[in-house]
DNA sequence: TTAGGGTTAG
């Protein structure tokens, strides 16, 4: 038996094809010019795998049959699609092929679009174009345009499309659905939707595609009304569109539209597949009946990885991570999406420590390796927990993989270099790559926001636009952002106003909250009420919290009072409202109200949570609570902090009683001892170990306090040591002082504390 | 002379 390269070699391209009757295995040939029922041919259909096929290969090879292109196809097509697919080969063999035909071209092109590598699909086709003889058919573009969605290639899909039309293939239906999906997948929903209702004979597929669009792209609504339009037109939908719904229905978290569906599918006997089960798990745990979801599992005939990490994630929301760990082991075969659903199970609830815990585990192990979708949840944990030294310990992974830099890990990245206090290293990663979507956009102006560099985050916004990246709403709440922090509110009230009419983004809560956060800090309380009064949609506790905090910064108690109100009705476990309504209270002297709300919080039994600062030393996270004595190094620490208070003494720095006098978050009495707060032990704990040049970064649960800023600014003078600061209001509460710094300048001075205002 | 487009978890 020939190997394949041997028979190859001995096989030249000038080879002639024999006549049939000189093979000599040959039993019957239907004439001279057709081999479609050619014994070897009729044999590959009976293959099993690649091993009996390349037997084949080289039996065509021998009696040369493998060079009449039809007979080349058919293998080709068994190489590239059969369910043991060894597409690599394919394309080693299809190389062989002197003339290969139009179908040969188009089997190729289709097997690379649906595989890992869609490019090749492309670039087979520009190959085509310039070697095969015919011109691309109705076949050929639902591939190409395949590939091209899959890679999100908006310009040269687009030109396919065009190309398609002067083919005079416009209304060929196939080309018509794939180019839906291809518009949706380079998110122009306008667009797909145009194609979608000017296809002259829709088919259930283009329904389908287009319901499958809006509910992957976040417009539910339109997919259920799509669908009652489907019905309505009396187009029988199929288990392919109940998927699509039940999509529409987990993004909506709507139960009740969830269980019609369930039952419609019922009613209408569609074939339950095994998708169609899997989404419909989907469905059951996102829209919050873990019962129902854990009925139709134990029922379900066939279950496959989907449905058991489907089932993990679903514990894991329910905060059960005992069960989630549990479905883990209980899993036939534990892949990366089942670790990464447990990564980022911890990594959505808060619990990021554990989900780098799990992390460290799958390095450990031996059958799966992180993929992308892993680092971007174990980069937004690093974010939360400002670990600089393993979120860059992931970026240097990224490159020795040789993993090229999606969008999704480029947002990640800049957003955890920003979180952690990195603005520069942001910047170099949102420079060095080529392909930048809309939230890689936005991610770098958040950045700018968060550093105080208002004015830079403008700027960008408007090289955003000359790439044509459309804003969503997330790039305006950013936007916004960057006014409130830097104190830009003409800015800040043109992007509100232009948001719907100019960009077609409705404004949402957050930008209400936002706008609010605006107008207050400049004093413009009553503007700022004027339009909550207005707003279209129901104020939530985003907006009457940024009313509260303008009200505190101007001492305006009566707003404040009502802020509060709505504030406490909307969340009454809000223990930061209570506080900041105190404060208010506090500086005006009103200590009798100080008391009640004291009382009141006593009496509604508010659990407070206790202060606690994280510091990443040598890629290991310390976590200090306020008054801490459990660090093995505690003494030293205690013994750093006496010199620290001497040293700020000498520099006659008194302590701000006023923050003892106010309620703060830490409101017990030890914990009240200012110098016990937790970031204090956390800055004096960096000193400590880190070296020199070390920037000490600190991560704090609740709100930094006036005094502990002032401090850790003054320490960072005496020691001469960067320290970045960051509390729980860094995203939104927009309470930053401005720090004037260029997008590539660097910071003129060696400090930079961010976050500063205090309670 | 062969064929295709739309589907779920993260």
């Amino acid at each position: 038996m020939a190997t394949l390269n041997t028979a190859l070699i001995s096989h030249p391209r000038q080879h002639r094809l024999p006549t049939p009757t000189q093979n000599p295995i040959s039993i019957t040939v239907n004439n001279d010019r057709f081999f479609a029922n050619h014994p070897i041919l009729l044999l590959i259909d009976q293959c099993t795998g690649t091993k009996q096929l390349k037997q084949v290969h080289a039996q065509m090879l021998r009696i040369g049959l493998f060079f009449d292109p039809y007979s080349a196809s058919k293998l080709i097509t068994a190489f590239a699609l059969s369910p043991s697919s060894s597409l690599g080969y394919a394309r080693k063999v299809f190389d062989q092929i002197p003339q290969p035909n139009l179908y040969t071209w188009n089997i190729l092109i289709r097997a690379y679009a649906s595989s890992p590598d869609p490019d090749h699909s492309l670039l087979i086709f520009l190959q085509m174009l310039v070697q095969c003889p015919e011109l691309p058919n109705k076949f050929t573009f639902p591939f190409v345009i395949k590939a091209a969605a899959e890679l999100s290639a908006s310009r040269l899909g687009r030109g396919l499309h065009g190309m398609a039309v002067k083919a005079s293939l416009g209304s060929d239906v196939f080309i018509l659905n794939s180019l839906i999906h291809f518009y949706a997948a380079c998110g122009c929903l306008d667009m797909a939707y145009q194609v979608f209702v000017n296809i002259p004979r829709r088919d259930v597929v283009s329904w389908n595609s287009i319901i499958t669009s809006f509910a992957q792209g976040n417009c539910p609504d339109e997919a259920l009304e799509l669908f009652r339009v489907m019905e309505a037109e009396n187009m029988k939908p199929n288990d392919v569109t109940m998927v699509g719904i039940l999509s529409a229905c987990a993004k909506k978290l709507d139960l009740e539209i969830g269980k019609w569906v369930h039952s419609y599918i019922e009613r209408n006997e569609i074939n339950g597949s095994l998708t169609l089960n899997n989404a419909m798990l989907d469905m059951y745990t996102k829209c919050g009946s873990f019962e129902d979801a854990k009925r139709l599992f134990d029922k379900m005939p066939e279950k496959d990885i989907v449905s058991w990490t489907t089932m993990l994630a679903g514990y894991a929301k329910l905060g059960d991570y005992d069960a989630a760990l549990r479905v883990f082991n209980a899993m036939p075969s534990q892949d990366t999406a089942a670790w990464n659903a447990l990564i980022s199970a911890y990594e959505q609830s808060g619990k990021p420590k554990e989900a780098l815990a799990v992390f460290n585990e799958l390095q450990l192990c031996q059958s799966a390796k992180p993929d992308e979708v892993t680092l971007v949840s174990t980069l937004s944990a690093c974010a939360q927990l400002g670990a600089m030294d393993l979120g860059g310990w992931i970026h240097v992974y990224i490159k020795r993989q040789g993993i090229k830099l999606n969008c999704h890990l480029t947002t990640s990245l800049i957003d955890m270099y920003s979180k952690c206090g990195d603005l520069e290293k942001a910047l170099e990663v949102f420079h060095s790559v080529d392909t930048r979507d809309v939230f890689v956009w936005s991610a770098m102006i958040a950045g700018l926001a968060m550093h105080g560099c208002g004015r830079d985050a403008i700027y960008l916004f408007t090289k955003m636009k000359e790439t044509k990246v459309k804003p969503n709403a997330v790039t305006f709440t950013n936007l916004l952002c960057a006014c409130s922090h830097t104190g830009l509110v003409e800015e800040g009230r043109d992007f509100f106003n232009q948001m719907e009419p100019v960009y077609g983004v409705l404004p949402g809560v957050k930008h209400y909250a936002c706008m609010v956060d605006i107008l207050g800090r400049a004093g413009r309380l009553e503007e700022a009420m004027k339009l909550i009064k207005n707003m279209p949609i129901a104020p939530g506790a985003s907006v009457w919290g940024a009313l509260l905090a303008a009200c505190r910064l101007h001492g305006n108690v009566d707003l404040a009072e009502q802020a509060c109100g709505c504030l406490l009705e909307l969340e009454p476990w809000n223990h930061g409202a209570y506080v900041l309504l105190s404060n208010i209270y506090a500086k005006l002297g009103k200590w009798d109200k100080v008391s009640g709300i004291r009382k009141l919080m006593r009496d509604s039994g508010l659990k407070k949570e206790p202060g606690c600062s994280l510091v990443e030393v040598n890629g290991v996270v310390h976590e200090f609570l306020v008054g801490d004595n459990s660090h093995p190094l505690c003494e030293k620490i205690y013994m750093k902090l006496d010199e620290i208070s001497a040293r700020l003494k000498s520099v006659g720095y008194v302590p701000n009683k006023s923050h003892l006098l106010q309620l703060v978050e830490e409101e017990d009495v030890q914990e009240q001892a200012l110098y016990l707060h937790s970031e204090r032990l956390a800055i004096a704990f960096g000193l400590l170990t880190m070296g020199p040049s070390q920037p000490i970064r600190i991560v704090k649960n609740l709100r930094v306090c006036g005094d502990c800023h002032s401090v850790a600014k003054l320490i960072s003078r005496l020691y001469d040591r960067e320290i970045f600061l960051r509390d729980s209001c860094w995203n939104e509460v927009q309470q930053s002082l401005p720090i004037d710094k260029g997008i590539l300048s660097k910071p003129t001075h060696h400090v930079a504390i961010l976050l500063v205002e205090t309670l």
